[in-house]
DNA sequence: CATGAATGAGGATTCATTCAT
DNA sequence: AATGAATGAATCCTCATTCAT
């Protein structure tokens, strides 16, 4: 009885393990650079083992994404729903700093995400997988579009399309995270990333805020 | 005389024809998965010519990285200097039009370099043509943080940090460009890649108006 | 006492049900394709276990090989004993219509068993295993020779080598049977494999009638 | 000029090197477990010169395999072709020597063509080449038919299904060169390989001749 | 200059076999 | 006795790069 249990653990443990020094090597390396042997290695196992709680590298690609992508929806989730009564403004600064610490607790993670997120590893994962991460991160928008029709309920934004304001908001957020990840870019622009993106969420914020009658000018 | 200024013309567009081959060929495989092999065949020439002209793969993508950024650079300075005097809110629509346009024309390519701006390939490229590039894309910026001093002398804009504001926008003109990227994401989000891209920039520059005050809060 | 008679009689069960999904997994896929994880799942036991009842996957193959000629050599007798007197072209006949028999009950053993018949598989099976399947299948063409012999005596048949006489017959019910396998092979020679082989039959008995005085000819 | 005619003399001799290195590496060891690494070294040549050459393994059988089935049809045609006139009998024994010479001049060569004759590679090479290979068979088969039926107009045969009667001497024929295979065989049999060939090249014929009104029977 | 044949290291995956439980 | 997790050698194929002509 014990044993079996046990031995289950035991196994789910070393898939996690075989999990973890995937996500190393392919962050380190990229996934296609990414050796399975080197994965097998950071592991401690054989290649053989890795191929026993695995199908392919891909099928190791798709889990990571899907956890990781589970992962910050989770974490959006609870910023979003902590605290019952908050104004919309509030709520997406919630949301924002949610995801920057998300970014911080594994920048290498976020950008599999995003990378898979512009249709990345198009070749590389199963269609069934794609889906299921694009469902994941819609979710995820979601509660950015919920806060936004808050604030429209609020008075505090412009009756603008929700769908758009908030896919604004995360393609912002996304684009400052992605922009300063390179050393020498950051030291360039001169900027400290938080610094930037806090301000790039405030300036949006503020755009969508007074912007009711010229949204959706151009 | 002449010879020598033929063989010499003749050398120059064989280098460039296989340039332009290289640039098909990677943008429809991505960079590792994209074989010297196929960049001859494509550029009608062996691949024992492929290594006459460039050093490696790697070098080969490291043109085609820098020649991309100046002819983006260009474009925007040409968005930029055509127009004497225009305000500044209407000088950043051109800019992000611009961007936009060079985007549209090969997205492939806008989106190697966005790659590469982010720090991939970097164990690839020589760190010298790291440098190149960055400071190219930095020159590029340059255009943007003019228009926004120039907001700011005319009073549209807040008294921010120029780099700050300048950062925002292109970060997330970039992110708009990223995030609709993948079909099956554009079919989700349910709106129209230009129609964001334009929300977008005009919430930026309409949080960029006002946010005088706030700016840097958070 | 009865324990122990259960426990052997499980033990050799479990041995033969091993055995049964060897045949047929090495049936489907030939020996080398077929993998010890697929003979264990048809036996609906765990890898060790096949392991445990034999040495390694050449030894089972073997086992195969001799259960299967036993079974053969068997077939033969009993068509050759059931009758006391018969003529021997009659007898001939019933050989062959046994043999046809088995090979249609399990074409694919039979081919197994040319196979190793053929020194296929020589450097698979041990060399003990080797003898002790050719002196079984010495002793299936002992029938055929007995017939021929018989044959002799009642003058039916002219004066050969009795020996040669029956391995032509066997290896020509052989080459048929081995011809007809191939789908588009039947559809090409245009003839039913049944047909053939007994029109090959007969044709070999015709040719030891009258053949007497030409025999050895050449 | 010359250069590039040696050059492609060059490249065919390195091809036909590569094919006699496979011929011997196979027939050594079976395709399946004969591997390219083998088949490069008894070449002399790197394993990537090999895939420079032929597409892959299976290709390397299909171009072996087709080539021994041409030689082979080549030479029944030369037994059959070569004397104008000649009763139907002796037409068959030559045709039967011609394809005894062919299995004497490299055995394993005549089985790797029975076995793919047999429907074994059924997986291995592509069904055009297995189109091919069976249709150069059929002609193969068609002198042996040629000849039976002038026996037929001589009336020194019987009126019998041609395409049977070919078929069963065939048969036959590959039956006993098979059966001979193995040296444990043929000592158990007692009797020297070319000695049973022709005899029982003899019976059939022989069977033909009177078989006449039995013909079909069993 | 240009060619293209040759190289060989490297990578994903499979599978017979072992062994701790 | 039975299990099934772990191993790692073995195999096919690719491709960047070199070099003789």
């Amino acid at each position: 009885m014990t044993t079996r249990a046990r031995r289950k653990r035991e196994k789910e443990e070393r898939r996690r393990s075989i999990l973890r020094a995937a996500r190393e090597v392919f962050f380190e390396n990229g996934f296609h650079q990414a050796t399975v042997e080197a994965v097998a290695e950071r592991a401690e196992v054989s290649k053989g083992t890795v191929y026993l709680y695995f199908e392919s590298k891909e099928t190791i690609l798709a889990h990571l994404l899907l956890e990781g992508l589970r992962e910050l929806v989770g974490e959006l989730e609870k910023a979003y729903a902590t605290e019952e009564s908050l104004p919309a403004d509030e709520r997406l600064r919630r949301l924002g700093q949610a995801y920057f610490q998300f970014f911080q607790a594994e920048p290498r993670y976020f950008h599999f995400l995003t990378a898979m997120d512009r249709g990345r590893f198009r070749e590389v994962v199963a269609p069934v997988v794609y889906q299921k991460a694009l469902d994941a991160s819609l979710v995820g928008l979601d509660w950015v579009v919920r806060a936004v029709e808050q604030g429209i309920e609020e008075e505090t934004f412009g009756g603008c399309d929700t769908r758009q304001a908030a896919a604004t908001l995360w393609a912002t957020l996304n684009g400052v995270l992605e922009l300063m990840e390179h050393p020498l870019r950051r030291e360039m622009v001169g900027l400290k990333s938080q610094a930037l993106y806090e301000a790039a969420l405030e300036t949006v914020i503020q755009g969508l805020r007074v912007v009711t009658e010229n949204q959706g000018g151009a």
